[in-house]
DNA sequence: TCTATGATCGTA
DNA sequence: ACGATCATAGAG
């Protein structure tokens, strides 16, 4: 129908600088299907990733089994697994320069629809705790590899984001969280004084 | 094959 | 500050 238009971020949104998307997504709302339910929170911290100007990047050294929907089409989920224990979320941007690879990982959540099943998910009663890491929130939101290359960019897809913006403030900037090369680049963007945000923004001082 | 490492987390 | 834990990548 002529007058319809979807409130889920398209491919154009992603279709940018990761730097552009990391910082926009900011206090846009994400959301998981997921055992038929709908769960939900507001992104408070995201970090982007380059390619080969970016030693930090899973994409730095190219194309391997592990990053190839990184050199995919934006508007993907990146998933990955990584410590024996958790996966990040990312979602697949469009170039960093004339690179050929960029994505956006997803850091913190604050939670705001389905909570009693992301306790459940992670085993956990602690709202503060629950979604404050790119692991922690993997887990709460029931997302693993059987997900990396999904479609993020229709209201039907198991893991979407909203156009709204629902954040009061400025997204702050720092350096990236993690790392052992390039840590001069501030590719972090978060909103200050928010509870959910990853435990080294709460604690700044152990901040590297 | 083998080994070192990691875009983390929970506990101490 | 540290150990758990294992898939991945790079080396041999």
């Amino acid at each position: 129908m002529d007058h319809y238009h979807s409130d889920v971020l398209g491919i154009d949104f992603y279709s940018r600088n990761p730097l552009i998307v990391a910082r926009n997504l900011i206090g846009k709302q994400l959301f998981r299907r997921s055992k038929g339910k709908l769960l939900s929170g507001i992104i408070v911290e995201t970090e982007a990733y380059g390619e080969s100007s970016d030693p930090a990047s899973h994409a730095f050294r190219g194309r391997t089994s592990r990053n190839e929907v990184m050199f995919g089409e934006p508007g993907l989920a990146y998933i990955y697994f990584t410590y024996g224990n958790h996966h990040c979320l990312n979602f697949v941007t469009g170039r960093f320069r004339n690179e050929k690879a960029g994505a956006v990982l997803i850091r913190a959540l604050e939670p705001t629809l389905g909570i009693e099943v992301m306790k459940q998910n992670r085993k956990l009663d602690n709202l503060q705790n629950l979604t404050s890491g790119p692991g922690k929130l993997c887990r709460a939101l029931d997302i693993d590899r059987n997900l990396n290359g999904v479609e993020v960019a229709s209201e039907k897809s198991p893991i979407f984001v909203k156009k709204t913006n629902t954040h009061i403030g400025k997204p702050q900037s720092s350096t990236r969280i993690g790392i052992t090369l390039a840590r001069d680049k501030e590719w972090r963007f978060f909103l200050n004084g928010n509870a959910h945000v990853s435990r080294k923004l709460i604690y700044p001082k152990i901040q590297r």
